[in-house]
DNA sequence: TGGGAAGTTGACCAGTTGGTTAATTTGAAA
DNA sequence: TTTCAAATTAACCAACTGGTCAACTTCCCA
C-alpha cells in the first residue's frame, strides 16, 4: 500500500549530523531538509515537529550505539578493560568525525543536554534516560572488577558516576579545545579514580 | 560630556541571566532588551552585535567570580580545603539560583561552550581562556597539597584536569537532572581522585 | 492493470530573528 | 545657561523561523 521512501531515515541522519556538528539552536528545519534532500512538506509528513525529529534522532543514535556498547562491555572482557576500551572506542569515533568535520565534536547527548535541558522537557527526559542507561555499563563493569579484586572497593554506583562525570567533562573539553589529545588522558585518569591495582 | 546610563550594565546582567537559565540560542536580542528594559536601538548603541554582548557578559561574570575564587584559594587556607570550599561555594551559588529560577543551572561557561564552540569562534576562544585560568586555581592548590604531603604525588597539572573535568561533568548532570544533591558527591569524588590521606 | 494509500511538492503563513536608521531627548560640564 | 556628546526612541528591514496545506505523483498490492 502506497509508496516507500528513505526520507525519514535521511532526515534522522541529517538531524544527528547537524546537531552534533553545531547545536540544536543552530540547526533549523530548513537546514535539516536541505541536508537530507527533503522538502519541508515531507518533513512534516514524517514528523510532527522539530522536537519530535530530535527525539527520533536521539533514539536512533542511541540504539545504534548500544550495539557497540554491548560488545565492548561483554562479560568475556576483563572488567577494567571494558571501561578503557569503551573510551578507546570514543576516541576512535571522534577521530573519524574529526576527519570528516575538521572538528572534535564530543558527546552529542551531553552537548544537547547542556543546551536544552532547561528549555525542552521532552528532550531533557529522553537524554536523562539514555545517560541513566549508559552509566549502568560502567557500574556493572566496576562491580565485576571489584569482585575480581582488580580495583579498590568502593560504592560501585558512586564510582561509576565519578568516572562518568569525568569522561563527559573530558569529551566536552576535547570539543571546546578541538583537541583529540585530551581524550588520551582518560586512561590514566580512570585508573586513578578506580584505583586500579598493579 | 553627554548623559550617563545604566543600560549597558542592565543588558549585561540580562544576558547572563538568560543564557544561564536557557541557552545562547534561546536568548534573542528582543528578549534581552525586554528583560533589561532597553530598546533595541540602544542595544546596538552599546554593542556591535549579540556576540559582542555575550563576550562582554562572559567577561563581566568571570571578573566577578574571580574575586570570590581569589579568596577561596587564598594560600592561608589548607590546600585541599581550598578545592572543597570552591565546590561548596558552587553548591551554595546553585542553591540561590535554584530558589530564584526553580532550576539547577550548572556552569554557564561549560553549557555555553558545549553549545557554541563549533559555531562561534570568538566565544569559544573567550570561554577557553576562562577555563584555562580557572584550572590554575586547582593546579596550584594541588601542588601545595602535594608539597605538604596531604595527598598522593602525581603530575599536578594532570590531576587538576581530572578534578576539573569531573567537576564540570557533575555540574552538567546537576543541571540535566535538576538535582542539587548531585553536587554533594563532589567532596567524596575529589578525595578519591586526589588520594586525600587520612 | 487499476485503485488508493503513502510520499512529494511548492506556495504560503504569521511571527521572530539580528540588525539599521534618523530624529529626538537628556544631562554633565564649560 | 548654554552646549553638544551621549543616550533613547520608534519605525523599519530583509531574511529566516517553525509550521500548514491542497494539489499532485508514485508505486505497492489485490
Amino acid at each position: 500500500m502506497g509508496r516507500t521512501s528513505t526520507a525519514k531515515d535521511r532526515l534522522i541522519d541529517a538531524m544527528i549530523e547537524l546537531i552534533w556538528a553545531g547545536s540544536y539552536g543552530s540547526t533549523s528545519v530548513d537546514h535539516i531538509c536541505e541536508r537530507a534532500g527533503v522538502k519541508k512538506g515531507s518533513f512534516y509528513h514524517f514528523f510532527e515537529s522539530k522536537t519530535e525529529l530530535a527525539l527520533a534522532a536521539i533514539d536512533h543514535g542511541w540504539t545504534e550505539h548500544r550495539k557497540e556498547l554491548d560488545q565492548i562491555f561483554s562479560p568475556v572482557v576483563p572488567p577494567v578493560e571494558r571501561i578503557l576500551n569503551c573510551f578507546r572506542n570514543f576516541r576512535q569515533e571522534q577521530e573519524e568525525l574529526f576527519e570528516k568535520h575538521g572538528r572534535v565534536l564530543g558527546c552529542p547527548i551531553h552537548s544537547l543536554g547542556a543546551e536544552v535541558s532547561t528549555v525542552d522537557e521532552k528532550l531533557r527526559d529522553k537524554l536523562q534516560e539514555i545517560l541513566s542507561q549508559f552509566i549502568r555499563y560502567y557500574e556493572s563493569a566496576i562491580r565485576d572488577a571489584q569482585a575480581q579484586g582488580s580495583i579498590v572497593t568502593h560504592d560501585a554506583m558512586a564510582l561509576a558516576r565519578i568516572v562518568f562525570a569525568y569522561s563527559e567533562g573530558l569529551l566536552l573539553h576535547a570539543r571546546m579545545w578541538n583537541d583529540l589529545g585530551r581524550l588520551d588522558e582518560f586512561e590514566s585518569g580512570a585508573k586513578i579514580i578506580l584505583g586500579v591495582k598493579g
